[in-house]
DNA sequence: TGATATCAACTTCCATGGAAGATGCAATGG
DNA sequence: CCATTGCATCTTCCATGGAAGTTGATATCA
């Protein structure tokens, strides 16, 4: 399984103590532990994670490279907060990354297309079943499925790793939306444009599909966190 | 206006050892003073920029997970090599990402976008004046100052940067292939429909602008590469 | 002569201590 | 009572030393 590079610069030894800090920072700010805006110290987490202040610096860099902390010198490590510019920014560089690649996977040679186009039916079926038995968390895990098979469709690392480091960012707002919008029924269709742009092998088509619906929820997003007077989540 | 992470720790202070050393170790592998597959050790860049061994450690982290080195764990650390399926990857997110910058320029107030497109026919008209002179250090040049007018335009801070560590590793072909390519004065072609585009605000065909100028360029640098049989630069 | 085993010389990785600096609080003067 | 000054505390940043591990050469043996 593809790992983000910096995983992968790693993945044929066994974790260090800076993967470690890594991983368990990461989590905590995914799962909002740390909350944004939360100001932790190197010392403190190194205490808590068992280890001594270095790997924890280290792996803060890493974080701060992603954008999810910020290490202000003297002061410590602040978690980063997301505001609605800063999805903005986000969406344009997946219509962008996205669109070509359903582009490529379009191009791709009809047996592997194919395979691609049935695991991403797999995904939007999943979806419509977890839509209609009203479970948000299936809906929301099946929708990444999809967009994950999608995007390592491509067999590009270098988008796999950017659309990998966007979605570390996203994950918090992801969470918070899925239960205020109201066109699931609207994503499953343009899943299924998608799906079958591809199995025809029509890479204008996939790129097309791939990018409106893309477009379509960032169109219906911002003004949505805009409405709800969230500076930053 | 918002600064990318990395940039913000670091513009509006002194730069620490970790900057002076980063920025050294970047320009010596731009410039090929560490070729692709030189293997140095930390001790030797500490001695050789007058520091510890601390700083240039994690700036090499840092170019890392930029992916213009790799770090063994008890060798060393190793430039890395960019092959032709490399190229393959970074432009098929060149033409995703810099055909969206030229769709969200187009897009932009009147008075905003025929300002960069004012900005990008100078750059333009740098370029055919290079190339009439056969200069064709002046031609990269004014070529550069188009794209990164371009991608500066859309006024987003992460396909800035994005774009920014791709090009850093883009360099050394760039170097390489400007004195093989016969495709000048197409380029030359390709960025006057661009602005027109942009001048115009047409979104769409800023967009398939762009794109094809760049597809078309990976058409042509791919299999160059191949012919020569370089595996690597 | 060729193959193998041992070792010495490197490397990164991590812990820890000192230095410089920013912040917030407390004490003092108006 | 409020403003200001000084200090104590806490932070990152960087240097340095020890530990673990890999590599390549050398010496030894069949």
């Amino acid at each position: 399984m593809a790992r983000t590079a910096s995983a992968a610069a790693t993945s044929d030894r066994r974790p260090s103590l800076v993967d470690d800090a890594y991983a368990a920072m990461k989590e905590a700010i995914r799962e909002s532990t740390f909350a944004p805006g939360y100001q932790a110290s190197a010392q403190e987490i190194a205490l808590r994670l068992g280890m001594s202040r270095t790997p924890v610096h280290e792996a803060s860099l890493k974080l701060q490279e992603e954008g999810l902390v910020r290490i202000v010198p003297k002061r410590g490590i602040v978690i980063c907060a997301l505001a609605p510019d800063d999805i903005r920014e986000i969406y344009d560089v997946i219509v962008a990354i996205e669109g070509r690649a359903a582009e490529l996977v379009a191009a791709l040679p009809a047996a592997d297309r194919e395979a691609i186009a049935d695991a991403l039916a797999a995904s939007t079926a999943d979806m419509e079943t977890a839509f209609a038995a009203g479970d948000l968390t299936a809906w929301g895990q099946a929708d990444a499925a999809f967009h994950r098979v999608l995007i390592e469709g491509a067999r590009n690392g270098r988008i796999t790793r950017i659309v990998q480091t966007i979605n570390d960012q996203m994950h918090r707002a992801r969470m918070l939306t899925l239960r205020l919008r109201g066109e699931l029924p609207q994503s499953i269709a343009d899943h299924g444009l998608i799906v079958g742009a591809i199995r025809t092998g029509d890479p204008a088509a996939a790129h097309a599909a791939a990018r409106s619906h893309r477009l379509r929820t960032q169109r219906e997003l911002i003004p949505l966190l805009e409405k709800l007077g969230l500076k930053h989540l």
